[in-house]
DNA sequence: TTTGGTTACTTAACACTGTTAAGTATATTT
DNA sequence: AAATATACTTAACAGTGTTAAGTAACCAAA
């Protein structure tokens, strides 16, 4: 079937070309340039073409947002050989913000756009596992945290999701420019980073 | 001058008219079907004719905007009484995190989409007094708090910050979908509650 | 009272958007 | 060689925000 594993491979090959052409759109121009059209051109196919590839545009932010995803892990490269869970969680907490301020069009796709959710939403395994894992990660270092006596104990899920609420909290805040007018621009990466510490200062046990 | 001032009558009836179409349709049917043309349609006039009241449409989402933020204030005179601070910062809290949770279209269009304040930065005193106030009020119960000895001491300005992220990217973590793979949907305002809890009685200084 | 100019509004269009039905070649299979 | 399946395109639908140009109605001065 040496035939029907060549289309197998074209096909896919489409696939990419396409993906990639959303994403030169993406972080050249800005979620809102992102279309079809714009895509369709890049690749030098019509525009319909796109829609025998991928069932409609969210589809498409989907997997947008799944490599902004790829990109978060492979900053949190830096977390490897840092064992102390709460310098780990510090340094967590430093990376989200880094990464939220840093790459602004990738957060929002991320965490923002409901685009890539109704996509999901849509598929066979509705299952949100990226950001299902990097909640998990949290859980882990901050019960690892509790085990070790550095903080104080309380439920997981519920420590975690308000320190992931309010780091997300803070880069939202900031990339929808609800801040900019209380924080003077080059202020807000501090004022973020003063805001984790405090916060993890809160829960210190020997704070 | 009669003439001139029922001119300058007419004119503000009909953007009130235009507002309140934009309020109807904006409520009954959500941010992406608030258009120029449905506006149009409502108060029978061209669609043109909005364009002469109103510089463009993130003008309007302006409006509506501070219009959510009226409603915010609204439901927070359930505050006047609560003499003690900490109180009054959890019913804050609480206030804040039902608003959001109960109002999603509102909350959306005063925290989280980028028209409004696309719409403010092209105002002569470009301040989002709103937004402003709204801290100011946190930042105020927080001073009271400390000076009274009931949670430890810190810069205000970065504990507001702080707690305004960590209610905000709850709220907005849920309505746009970023919680509810996770958490049972019914499940998510005691969530966002507890994380609340936990947060205020980490700086409570007799929790 | 007639002329001239302002004001308020509309028509028609531009340049886009996502998406789909229908048509056309090309390639593969029978 | 004829029939079928694949891959792609053309043309269109139904919408979007926005603007240039045109039209009636009203108001003030000659």
């Amino acid at each position: 079937m040496g035939i029907v594993e060549r289309k197998e491979k074209q096909k896919t090959e489409i696939r990419k070309m396409i993906l990639d052409a959303s994403m030169k759109l993406f972080v050249e121009e800005g979620y809102d340039h992102v279309t079809i059209r714009k895509i369709a051109d890049l690749i030098e196919y019509s525009p319909t073409t796109v829609y025998l590839y991928f069932k409609d545009k969210d589809e498409i932010f989907f997997h947008l947002h799944e490599m902004g995803f790829a990109r978060f892990m492979e900053l949190n490269q830096n977390l490897v050989g840092i064992t102390n869970p709460l310098m780990r969680l510090y340094k967590m907490g430093e990376n989200y913000l880094y990464f939220g301020f840093n790459h602004p069009e990738f957060y929002d796709v991320m965490f923002i756009q409901r685009a890539p959710m109704q996509a999901l939403a849509c598929m066979e395994d509705g299952h949100w596992s990226l950001g299902d894992n990097a909640l998990g990660l949290l859980q882990e270092v901050l019960q690892d945290c509790m085990d070790k006596g550095l903080i104080k104990k309380a439920p997981v899920e519920v420590v975690a999701v308000s320190i992931w609420g309010m780091v997300h909290g803070l880069v939202s805040l900031a990339i929808r420019d609800r801040l900019t007018k209380l924080v003077p621009k080059d202020d807000i990466q501090k004022v973020m980073q003063q805001s984790l510490n405090w916060l993890l200062n809160s829960i210190d046990k020997n704070g």
